[in-house]
RNA sequence: GGCGGGGUAGCUCAGGGGUUAGAGCAGUGGAAUCAUAAUCCAUGUGUCGGCAGUUCAAAUCUGCCCUCCGCUACCA
């Protein structure tokens, strides 16, 4: 069995700045990303800017720049993004990179060469509309009183035509059903594969894949008067990334399929058909997994620019923290489903799970081995009844975890951390460490024992959602580096005593409400 | 219109033919005082969207209805 792991976002398009909706599904990749390489696997992260496109060349133009300027600009702040987010992706891919340009020339003719009829010259037509500068399906238009056909905004369009290449994605209807069918875990969620499916069994047209009507792209080989055509630049990226067209290269032998493709669900066409078929035909593996996410309502609204409720990442950093956001958007934001970003709901979640439950638990337990064991992690005398329940529980509820890890069920591995956690608060009050001061101060010793160990134990599995605090944690229980790995867990490595702790402070700070701040 | 998925406690949701329908959060009462006014314990008379049916038994299956949402191709 494979140790390797290949995971990709899909690549944000330039044309606008960085939105919540962005950052989600780069903190659920990054958390995935983080949670296999404790896991012990060896993880290639990818993610980045598609830049190409009328659309970028025109927001260029509109702002008075040049396309590649433009781009540099805002893939700077994607970038940027990651950084802020503490994402831990392994590469940044821009398509306007050399290298990609290579893959993207090199699949297309992988297609030529492989099933040359699969690329044929045709002409694009369609009702244009000059105003929109957008093509528009019969469907969307009104028929005018004069006759003529109208945009819902009322612009006139007319009929034109465009050479480009087609791709003869009708050829590969059959196909594309076999693999959904021979792959079921292929589509992520399930309600999407079955959105995918019944659209691949009405039939495939062939669609365009190439342009002349503008010059930002990559151009097409052996005809510079085309350049390709938005997704089979944009989806090649993947392959870009681990070093294609050299297959033969150990990124690429080690790294491709890909294991998954995190994705929004308003793109998974582009990953379910047109991607495979674009595989197939190039004589290429298939990713083994789409993981289509939900969106990021907004206190029950959509999030969009015309509303103006748009919410930057940092606007959510500067409010709760960068871990408290992760968390709340992992924790909040169910499988696969649309989630909401309510505010009142934010502060209540983040205080009552990262403050007072985890929070308090490593404050209250390191303040009493702070003042009480002289500052040291006290040895213990052997475990009760009790001690070895609650440790056994952190021990033993990894492979639950991974379970739903797997599945992209972050919300529920939380659900799974915080459950354990909740019983150690409880064990603290059973035990009552502070009336064993006086009473039996050896026992004392052992309840804090175990209380730090179970905190380790917290604080490693609770890296991937919030990296700095659980290492925060760790670094106050001296750790070492790499032993803050899943394996870890376990009675095996379990703390040693005498270990010097410093004078605590919180990991998890108590948010004020804006009201009570003010 | 067609296909698909929902409508369960104040909120977010889980469950899914079988004893008194669950969790977290919020609320209420109590305990404790080590701790970030944090913690612990106790506490839910909910028409499980509506109506009808199948069944010894339905929130769970079937039909109809109401309602919300997604998909129904070449902007990405």
């Amino acid at each position: 069995m494979s140790k390797n792991f290949y995971i990709t976002t899909a690549i944000s398009y330039v044309n606008g700045s960085p939105h919540l909706g962005h950052a989600y599904e780069a903190i659920l990749t990054d958390v995935m990303a983080r949670f296999k390489r404790l896991d012990g696997f060896n993880v290639k992260f990818l993610t980045g800017t598609d830049e190409h496109g009328q659309k970028v060349a025109k927001t260029a133009e509109t702002n008075g720049m040049e396309p590649k300027a433009f781009c540099d600009k805002t893939a700077a702040e994607f970038e940027a993004m990651t950084e802020t987010l503490n994402i831990s992706n392994d590469d940044f891919i821009r398509t306007t990179q050399d290298r990609h340009y290579t893959a993207s020339k090199a699949i297309w003719s992988a297609i030529k060469d492989n099933n040359p009829d699969d690329i044929y010259l045709s002409k694009y037509d369609g009702w244009y509309s000059v105003r929109d500068e957008a093509y528009f399906t019969e469907s969307e238009l009104e028929k005018g009183e004069d006759g003529n056909f109208y945009t819902p905004g009322g612009a006139p369009v007319e009929w034109v035509e465009e050479p480009c290449y087609f791709f003869r994605l009708s050829a590969y209807t059959d196909k594309l059903l076999k693999f959904y069918e021979d792959n079921p875990g292929f589509i992520v969620p399930q309600s999407r594969k079955n959105e995918i499916v019944s659209f691949v069994k009405d039939g495939l047209q062939d669609i365009s894949i190439s342009r002349t009507n503008f010059k930002w792209g990559v151009p097409v080989p052996d005809d510079p008067d085309h350049v390709m055509y938005v997704w089979l630049d944009a989806l090649t990226n993947y392959i870009t990334g681990v070093g294609y067209p050299n297959t033969d290269c150990d990124e690429y032998k080690t790294f491709w399929p890909a294991d998954i493709h995190v994705i929004g669900k308003d793109i998974i066409r582009f990953h379910c058909v047109y991607w495979p078929a674009f595989l197939m035909s190039a004589n290429l593996e298939l990713p083994k997994q789409v993981f289509a996410h939900g969106f990021i309502n907004v206190e029950g609204q959509k999030m969009s620019k015309s509303v103006g409720n748009v919410i930057a990442p940092q606007n959510l950093i500067d409010m709760f923290g960068l871990d408290q956001t992760r968390y709340l958007l992992m924790r909040e934001v169910p499988h696969g489903q649309d989630g909401n970003f309510s505010e009142d709901h934010a502060f209540q979640r983040i205080n009552s799970d990262l403050a007072n439950s985890l929070g308090n638990l490593v404050q209250r337990t390191l303040s009493m081995i702070y003042k009480n064991c002289d500052a040291a992690i006290p040895n213990p005398n052997d475990f009760t009844g009790d001690d070895k329940k609650l440790l056994n529980e952190i021990y033993d509820c990894f492979p639950t975890l991974r379970k739903h890890a797997d599945k992209m069920e972050f919300h529920r591995v939380l659900e799974g951390i915080w459950k354990i956690i909740a019983h150690a608060n409880a064990y603290v009050d059973e035990q009552a460490p502070w009336a064993l001061r006086k009473n039996d101060p050896e026992r004392m010793k052992t309840v804090l024992y175990v209380l730090a160990e179970a905190i380790r134990g917290f604080a490693i599995l609770v890296l991937p959602y919030t990296p700095e605090a659980g290492h925060k944690i760790l670094d106050r229980l001296s750790v070492p580096e790499d032993e803050r790995l899943f394996e870890y867990v376990s009675a095996d490595h379990a703390l040693s005593g005498g270990i010097i702790i410093e004078k605590p402070e919180g990991v998890f700070p108590r948010l004020e409400m804006k009201e009570e701040a003010a």
